[in-house]
DNA sequence: TATGATATGATTGTCGACAATTATACAAAA
DNA sequence: TTTTGTATAATTGTCGACAATCATATCATA
């Protein structure tokens, strides 16, 4: 929940030795969010255990972590799950989200560097030269990253913390409909904007252009999921 | 992270088996929130599961869900550590807080029914009766049950969890110095004004009312801060 | 004295084994 | 046919043991 980040001389950077749960902790995050374990899917220890060559202990442990994040679920002595985000989930994301990412943009319009700020501005580029390119997937990516790196401005580990899992989740319900990427990354002619008024330092701008970024964003996904609950009936 | 609640038939509430781990987490939470296991302390493995009479597996699950709630610190190959709050974290809880609670006690305005707001109202007269009988410490409590069950009214399960686990980190700083108790507890005289606008249903006054109490919170721990510093030097 | 090497003990990291629980298959009875 | 009971297999829950790592004490050397 909180990097054990202390205040040191920036020129030491410690090399980290991942523990053996942490590193399967990634992979196997990484595999939930790409889909190659979908929404729902059973996590049988003995087979990942097996897959990834470690014990069942040390699998334990990663899934408790990925449970606090909220990609596992687990039920009492039946197992674990991948979770399935459903339509309420995705109003308490969107709506949290709306909020938390207002604000690191508020505080990015005045903390962030101005080389920092190009950072995030190339970042803008590479995503729509991958989406004029049908690249939805590379574009995807790169939206995100966008996303991710004012996040990572906001030099705040725990609103930075918050949105990383959330987003994390928006990824699964992605995965379950990979046509919604493509709608989606319609929306990253908003980017261009947002950089705009973040270059200007202008949060009174920003902050609701990018509010009205991410509602824009949960409309098309509730749009999608009425879609498809018609379909079912 | 979020709760496995699916929609039932509210007449059935299933029974619920705790797990090992979890009811041990819950035993740890409360040991180290109330200042039984003070911040900075060493959590042995062998000590602890012996004290508990669990195996250190199931103890070192539960020091994993501390650890992402931030009450607990892991270094690699030495151990568990209670979390030490610093000013910069009072810094960044009291930032979301202001503008999650915030956003709590607008959606309480708008959703909660009448008889949920008048469980507030009680508890509010019954921290003022404990505040004016001397009993800080039980004042303290219902503060914090007034506070968390506007969370909890807001039904929103994400903004709930986030909201409760960055209080018990507060509390977690508030055990080192027991004077702290005193001088926050003085700052519930504010309560009954915010809840006059929640019964007015009034978001427009109540929002910036909470969120300027929240303020004054941190106003207060962040004075303290200071003063301790001082006295170091 | 200060530094570095070495041995020893304490503690965490990882594992495989067994116990407890749940799921499945199949037979028996209504 | 549906329900109930029972045996079996599959899976999760918990544990103690061993390996790897780290902390401490001791001693040799500059």
């Amino acid at each position: 929940m909180r990097g054990a980040q202390q205040q040191q001389p920036a020129w030491i950077d410690s090399i980290q030795r991942l523990s053996l749960p942490d590193q399967l902790t990634s992979r196997l995050r990484q595999a939930i969010i790409h889909g190659a374990l979908p929404p729902g899917t059973r996590l049988l220890e003995n087979d990942l255990a097996a897959k990834f060559s470690v014990s069942r202990t040390t699998l334990r442990e990663a899934f408790r972590t990925l449970q606090m994040e909220g990609l596992v679920e687990a039920q009492p002595n039946r197992g674990c799950f991948v979770t399935r985000i459903t339509r309420q989930d995705l109003h308490e994301i969107y709506s949290l989200r709306a909020l938390l990412e207002g604000y690191a943009v508020e505080i990015v319009t005045r903390q962030a560097s101005d080389p920092e700020i190009e950072a995030l501005e190339a970042l803008v580029q590479q995503t729509l030269a991958a989406a004029n390119a049908g690249d939805f997937a590379r574009a995807t990516e790169l939206d995100f990253s966008w996303h991710q790196k004012i996040w990572e401005l906001s030099n705040h580990q725990r609103l930075y913390q918050i949105l990383n899992s959330m987003s994390s989740q928006i990824r699964l319900y992605l995965t379950i409909n990979a046509k919604l990427h493509k709608e989606l990354i319609e929306s990253v002619t908003d980017h261009p904007q947002i950089m705009a008024a973040i270059r200007r330092r202008d949060g009174r701008s920003a902050v609701p252009l990018i509010q009205r970024h991410i509602c824009e964003a949960r409309r098309i996904l509730e749009e999608f999921a009425l879609k498809q609950k018609r379909n079912e009936a």
